[in-house]
DNA sequence: CCTGAAGCACGAAATAATTCGTAACTCGAT
DNA sequence: ATCGAGTTACGAATTATTTCGTGCTTCAGG
């Protein structure tokens, strides 16, 4: 029964929720071995080394990690820019949540925190430039 | 082993995919049957009957749901608005992905779809709106 | 009242995500 | 060469998600 759904395209897999949490410290970091980020993660999740490993090999296998072994403690990296990422994962919300309406979307997220004037004056100044550039 | 996650608060679940999908068809038309549900999702994916039943009884037993059991199809509507949830779910991706940046969110936002004019005004009037009631 | 189509509840199977334990491996200091 | 601390691989348990099948219930038409 429940036959499976049929097989996602590996490229675009997104990040769990777990698998985030660890992309952000490489994102950071730029590359780290798997002490570096569990010491990381632990200042706010308990969480035991093993299974940051676990998850950064699982992570390494669906290919959003990168893995130096040549070194001795292995080193990690992002497999893919923060910034791709962070759209893919943006786009996805919009369709499935905001049906497409970016507006909706950054209606929401703008309403979803208390935000400063310097904010809206950045982003003000990022319309700015996406209209410059398609005019 | 594998000590389970201490129990989410059941009211700050977010739907799943799936969850979504159904969630959307709701929130158009305000309530519906199983049997109305199952026709507009069967439109754009196979899926079966009881397959949309057994998500809105899980659903509902979320609390993402309420039902109507007094009628004889029973009716379904959703518990709470489109628009705490979309906020709930984009705050959510904002801290997850976003590190909590709002701009960088609605930049994300913007550059993974081709934005018209429209959009852009529509946005730029709601930053207006926004800066003149905290003003 | 009887019956068949539609509705409904329940359980179960398959996959994905989360979390460790254990055991094997490596390497610098003795 | 050896030993112990740190590293790595592997498998397994548990929960969550997705997906139906089966069988009971209900009600409108005869």
């Amino acid at each position: 029964m429940a036959r499976p759904k049929s097989n996602p395209d590996p490229e675009r897999r997104r990040p769990t929720e777990a698998e985030c949490n660890i992309l952000s410290i490489l994102w950071d970091r730029g590359s780290a071995t798997v002490r570096e980020v569990y010491d990381d993660v632990s200042q706010r999740q308990e969480l035991g080394y093993t299974t940051v490993l676990k998850f950064m090999q699982i992570m390494t296998k669906k290919g959003l990690l990168e893995r130096d072994s040549s070194v001795r403690p292995q080193v990690f990296r992002p497999a893919r820019d923060k910034a791709d990422v962070q759209q893919d994962m943006v786009g996805d919300l919009l369709d499935r949540v905001f049906g497409g309406s970016t507006e909706s979307l950054v209606l929401g997220a703008l309403a979803s925190r208390p935000s400063t004037p310097e904010e809206i004056a950045k982003i003000r100044r990022f319309l700015d430039e996406m209209e410059g550039d398609s005019a």
